[in-house]
DNA sequence: GTTTGAATTAAACGTTTGTTTAACTTTGCG
DNA sequence: CGCAAAGTTAAACAAACGTTTAATTCAAAC
């Protein structure tokens, strides 16, 4: 873990929400350097570049975030439905609290091709999978579950859901010209909506009775 | 709706190519000047400027894709399921067959504030959850959908999972290395398991019996 | 064949960009 | 204090950007 100055780590806090809200492109290193007051030679001098300031910004959240997630695998012995359940919870707090970072990523992640962001996302996306994983198979060991889980699928579910109900939070409360503590209240409320219908979504479909696959033949 | 000319249609193409794979800010007039075999000067000619180019992007193909979304409402008539997995088939079909647009859109739409776009985008989220209200209402008016069913969680949950899968899609190809029809069989196949089990997760979750919710207090 | 307006071009425009330079100030240590 | 390293600054840099200009080519109408 790296560890940084107070100036460091105001220049990566306000990079971040300037990043977040206008994008990393649209963001210039002019920018971060006036909102945070500092001189825009600062930057350069202390991260190297724009794009080093971003993969610091990357390195600084993952960490957090992975911690975070994993730490769940080492929770008390629960049962399968509790841990499907800790699941959602852990994502949708870690994605909430972080949804600045959130934001930056998942938009920087539909163009990378490669280079060490994209190693560190799909490093991520192939953890978030194993967690699922996890409880998944401890469900159908015990007969509670539906053999034919795809676990691909549940995660896109489960961080798809969370990230585009977040998007459409911001649309609802920018075209109500909801602030401040009003337009987190607006997104607290829907947030806890998602929480409470996706768990108990998730649980109909586990514990569902399998189907006959119309699609294959044989 | 706007008529194009095939240079103008040519122009736009290969910006929604470009667009889609480097993101708009990363993407310059030249480059797609040099990729279309046209001058720099074209696409000011015909589209004024550059964000000129996107907005008609934008209309263009939202026009085509509500249109789509509408064309369900005036299906015959069907069971309150079969509208359910009607929706699901348009969405995913909409969303795969244009996903260039699609990206484009959503991450567009992360940062967007207001102006045309941001107003195209959020009548066209309003007009997904009217679409959702009447298959649901159709279904719990029969009385077998469960009465506490949330459209804004719902749509949320249809929409997230299939960006959020052809997202993951692409990582999984591109550090497959997989190529061309390869990394399309890859796609097709997630899509399938994608549109399968939400039609079964879906119908599991809507015809679920209600649960007390423990969040409330009386 | 001439004319007229659209299409097309290469070149240039003024800005903004990320980055670097070189001078200056501050800090900490012997 | 004296000095070296780190921090900080304003200024300058070349490159890339979106856009415009002015000249030229083209195609159709008369």
């Amino acid at each position: 873990m790296i560890e940084y100055s107070e100036k460091q780590l105001l220049i990566m806090d306000t990079a971040l929400q300037l990043f977040s809200e206008k994008g990393y492109d649209k963001t210039s290193i002019r920018d971060i350097a006036h909102a945070a007051e500092v001189n825009i030679a600062m930057v350069s001098y202390y991260f190297g570049s724009k794009e080093k300031l971003l993969e610091a910004l990357f390195k600084k959240h993952f960490t957090f975030i992975t911690g975070k997630l994993e730490s769940i695998l080492y929770e008390k012995d629960s049962t399968a439905f509790e841990k499907v359940e800790q699941i959602i919870d852990v994502f949708i707090n870690t994605l909430y609290s972080r949804q600045r970072f959130n934001r930056l990523m998942t938009r920087e992640a539909s163009v990378l091709q490669e280079g060490p962001l994209f190693d560190m996302i799909f490093e991520m996306k192939t953890k978030n999978r194993k967690l699922m994983e996890r409880a998944v198979k401890a469900g159908q060991r015990l007969g509670v579950f539906r053999k034919d889980v795809n676990v691909f699928f549940l995660s896109s579910v489960l961080i798809g859901s969370v990230n585009q109900m977040l998007a459409n939070c911001r649309y609802e409360a920018q075209n109500a010209k909801l602030e401040g503590a009003e337009a987190e209240n607006f997104q607290q409320k829907k947030i806890d909506i998602l929480r409470s219908h996706l768990k108990q979504m998730f649980i109909a479909y586990l514990t569902q009775p399998e189907l006959i696959d119309k699609s294959k033949n044989g």
